[in-house]
DNA sequence: TGACAGAATTGGAACGTTCCAAATATCTAA
DNA sequence: TTAGATATTTGGAACGTTCCAATTCTGTCA
């Protein structure tokens, strides 16, 4: 039943011409005659080929697989699936197909979805690195001519693309509007001190706390694990400082939730008596209680440029190493204490 | 700068042996001697040698490819991301890579996505089907030996094995629910009546009917595109009814979300003052106010079912197909009316 | 008519692997 | 010491494409 594959040589003998004019029609070529082409697709049609970029590629240098790897750290992390979707968007456009692989933060998987892929001849790479990293470990990728974008967080050292976002802004701008609402002692919770992006953040709370003329203290920085457990730890400690915090920016939304958690656990309403501000906008920001203030970074945004840029070295053929900062903007919620809680918003 | 490609023939001059051996330990045979081995394995190592499948896909079957392909409606539905990482979970350990796409419900976006699939030389594909899929879309493809497996979405009329979960009684168990409750007047909100997936919930709200001592009434079901405006739109629909609506079972979350945003609009409190009940129990109805009631159907576990279906049909070589349907189970929230709204859950 | 240019076509030789049949090396028992 | 196993290794010949150089076809012009 499952009948032999048709090559582009049966095509050649049922249309009469040689297996090399197929293969200019093809790729395409105005080299051949109008009519022949027409005959070729005829029949290709009518034999039901289909294309085997294997073979073609083998002859071929990989730069025209078309396939592009995306690896994430989160698919579940719905920040992660909107910059896939934007990753997908332009790369399917453009007439490529994306390996999408997930690390769940582990940097042996990563290596060996990298690896993988590898195998199968993407002509690209798009990867959010796991933590902690290291910079050669893409080396040989971009040694073999294989261009790279990293994005979301960015690996100091290694000579690659990058697309962030624009944390140190972001952040700036989000302990601003808290210095604005008159809050003095306002704490940094939350995260791994050992990411790029972590000092990024905490860069800019150090400009946001100069802008709105306060003191950098440094037992507001609280770090911690950056997900919710995390933060219902880190709320515990800003508690119990002498002198104790009446705000707080945190390192991510997840980060956030659980501090509210934490609030509510002893008996203080996030908002009203404590304002807390959050940073990603992740999905569930918004319908959380109080809706979540944070600093909103547009993931798909992100996947699209970054899908751009690597296409643009495919095509470029060699990888000039450029760095795209994507930018940020506050959304404020209720969970600063800005707003009262008000409901009844237009469905979508 | 770009080396030439190490190729077998590179390593087996280097290592003193034939091209023949290098591949003989490419594949692990037994074959070959412990300390050949050992030393072509060092050479490899040492010169950075990495694997070519194209060239080897040439030689072997396609179903040796190791590349699956999974294509989902919407990847910025966290049901679907789930699901997607359900697959990569036991693809990836199973030394397979997968290639995902979006097809946005786009019938024609899912034909070419699946054809360049095809020419990349899959050797399974997990698809959801969109809207209207046609059941002979697929046939090309088991035709030419690669198994296929559907889900979520079954495909009536088509050869291949599906996963999907078992929409009807989790439907029936909702209504039961609220028949319980002592609604009289249950209404079913949402979805396109020409989906397979409607058809069951549908059966499933009859037979909830039923069971709860209840007349069907035509009007009472009111189909909706199955989103958020949707659901906006169904549920004020419900309200100018003679004899009005007390609670609705939605077709999925998504539209339970609109009516909830529909009542709110109308000044009525989802819960109190109205039941609603939602389907798929997607990430955000946990966090949602009121949180939502809903029937659970684990996405991912379809997700690493389909999978291991697939790759049982990719090893036994041939596919039978075969249906299973997973279990879903209500999770009682608030959204119903049966809890107070109490906050204050631990966090994580 | 012949020479020539351009357009269209074509036969091999790659590409990097696997597979087969056959060759060689090593061991065992008489 | 040798026949017969058994264990290891090995040259091609595929696989389905693209690319190159070379060929054949068409017309045009003197």
């Amino acid at each position: 039943m499952t009948k032999a594959r048709v090559t582009v040589i049966d095509i050649a003998k049922a249309a009469g011409v040689s297996k090399s004019t197929v293969s200019l029609v093809l790729q395409g070529s105005s080299l051949v005659n109008e009519g022949t082409r027409a005959k070729v697709n005829a029949v290709m049609r009518e034999l039901g080929y289909v294309y085997n970029r294997g073979a073609a590629n083998l002859r071929q240098a990989s730069a025209k697989s078309r396939i592009i790897g995306v690896v994430v750290n989160d698919l579940t992390n719905s920040f992660f699936a909107e910059l896939a979707v934007g990753v997908d968007m332009v790369v399917q456009s453009a007439g490529f197909v994306q390996f999408l692989s997930n690390t769940s933060e582990s940097i042996d998987r990563q290596r060996e979805v990298v690896a993988s892929m590898r195998e199968h001849g993407i002509s690209g790479l798009i990867v959010s690195p796991a933590r902690a990293t290291d910079a050669a470990d893409f080396k040989p990728l971009v040694a073999a001519g294989i261009p790279v974008v990293v994005v979301v967080r960015n690996l100091p050292g290694a000579k690659v693309s990058s697309v962030v976002s624009d944390n140190q802004a972001g952040m700036m701008s989000a302990v601003k509007h808290l210095a604005d609402l008159g809050h003095k002692r306002i704490a940094f919770l939350g995260g791994f001190p050992d990411t790029a992006v972590f000092d990024d953040r905490l860069a800019g709370y150090r400009s946001g706390m100069e802008a709105g003329g306060l003191d950098y203290h440094q037992e507001l920085v609280i770090s911690s694990a950056p997900s919710r457990a995390g933060g219902g730890e880190a709320i515990g400690k800003a508690l119990v400082l002498a002198d104790k915090a009446t705000a707080a920016v945190c390192f991510n939304d997840a980060v956030a939730f659980g501090v509210c958690d934490g609030l509510r656990a002893r008996r203080l309403e996030p908002g009203s008596d404590f304002a807390v501000v959050g940073f990603d906008d992740v999905i569930e920001a918004q319908a959380a209680v109080p809706a979540l203030t944070t600093v909103s970074v547009d993931p798909q945004g992100i996947g699209r440029r970054g899908a751009q840029l690597l296409l643009k070295q495919i095509n470029a053929g060699k990888a000039e190493a450029e760095t795209v900062t994507t930018a940020v903007r506050l959304v404020v919620r209720e969970s600063c204490g800005a707003r009262k809680s008000v409901k009844i918003e237009t469905g979508l």
